[in-house]
DNA sequence: TTTAAAAAACTGGTTAACCAGCTATAATCT
DNA sequence: AGATTATAGCTGGTTAACCAGTTTTTTAAA
């Protein structure tokens, strides 16, 4: 298992490295947006790494938005200046891995707004969706059952009904890990989930009734333990 | 072009599918947390797509938290329960792309808190950091010159100094896709970028300060143009 | 029968050769 | 010379064979 994770952290460190270099390459050869990198064959055999490793990295610096690759035509600079991805470049390289205190916060943030969304653009179909997903906790929660699958189901319901795939996709991003913490530190036990059905009606009923402050302010009641427990970890 | 758009679909949607029957998969051998799955050899024969199509595909549910590989042992199912795992893999499905409206959107419910917690969190070097990229924003502003990607800079130097590394990674994720709207609808003109010299100077000085709900406000008013800009696109 | 050691099979990752399509150069024609 | 076609080489993506470990099965010993 340790090994596993050396070897991991060795990728990754890696995968750093090779993103540093295609940096440092763009400010050398002043490759300007719309420009072409060089092909993965010349990096790889540049940076004396495996193609695979210049492909990983590329795909990375793709998901921020900073490269472009076109099938059978080459990899390009994105729309973006050469000082903004040099900033941004050094910011990837800086990121850590998130903590658990740091997705809770984030989830929080993220949930009372949705909330607000939702109560204001949400559709038939979405109300309908919201309220399966209510059912199915509630029949679990009320047997005493473990039901924090269900809880987390609720809310990216109501994150599906917000109107924003952003912030969507984001929910979707910190649910498992949040799930996993849960389990790891106890964070739900049986006497909240019961409390916590009646949270979840006044919830959906506010989205339903398409009241953005009340929908907020409910949800905030239901984050109430969650809250104090993130700041208390 | 149009011919590049369909085959990049074409490619989404098999991988799509290929989700789609991972998560059958899963439901079908009742498969539990910690579960292997069947290895990726027998997936694309199974299947009848390629390994890399395969790859691929676990690769993103690996990105969403709900698988797990392990090299030269296997593919395990995340540490989440079956209905979590089939919930979050119909909204994955459902998953669409961000339009600009909830990128703007998510960006200032992020940049409010962001400050917020910048404010009080921020060490010294994040406020030599932040000053840095203060100065280079007002040189070239000050000019007259575009200096969007400075602007972007200096933000992204506050998600930094968060301390929440979630906050910070979302920040990176968005701020590309924002800068090349903005180049494109043109939001900001040059009178825009004078007065925002001090706008952001006033939003230093409250991180500096140490003060949370200055630096908020101060964010807000200097968010106050995007706003309209938002809501009225 | 139980345990320990050895070997065979299987795993995700890596590699190098191959593919279809794009691009720039060269050759041809007007 | 200028425009057009043909050609050669280069591109990211795909494929199949290979690799170094892991895992299971088999074998041998107690």
């Amino acid at each position: 298992m340790k090994l596993e994770v050396l070897i991991k952290s060795d990728n990754q460190e890696v995968q750093n490295q090779i993103i540093a270099k295609i940096g440092e390459l763009i400010n050398l050869k002043n490759l300007e947006p719309g420009d072409k990198l060089p092909s993965e064959r010349m990096l790889s055999e540049k940076f004396e790494v495996s193609r695979s490793n210049v492909r990983e990295a590329i795909n990375k610096l793709e998901f921020y938005g900073l490269l472009k690759s076109i099938p059978q035509s080459g990899t390009f600079v994105a729309d973006i200046g050469v000082i903004a991805m040099n900033g941004m470049i050094a910011d990837i390289l800086r990121l850590e891995d998130p903590d658990f205190k740091s997705l809770v916060e984030t989830r929080i943030l993220l949930e009372l707004k949705i909330v607000k969304l939702a109560a204001l653009r949400r559709t038939k179909e979405d109300l309908i969706h919201i309220k399966s997903a209510l059912d199915a906790y509630e029949e679990k929660a009320s047997q005493g059952l473990d039901a924090v699958q269900e809880d987390l189901l609720f809310h990216l319901a109501i994150a599906n009904a917000s109107g924003n795939s952003t912030l969507n996709t984001f929910m979707l991003k910190i649910t498992p890990e949040i799930i996993t913490n849960f389990k790891k530190y106890h964070v739900c036990d049986d006497s909240l989930s019961l409390s916590a059905i009646d949270e979840h009606k006044a919830v959906y009923e506010a989205i339903k009734a398409g009241d953005p402050q009340l929908a907020k302010d409910k949800m905030k009641v239901h984050f109430k333990a969650l809250y104090q427990y993130c700041y208390n970890i």
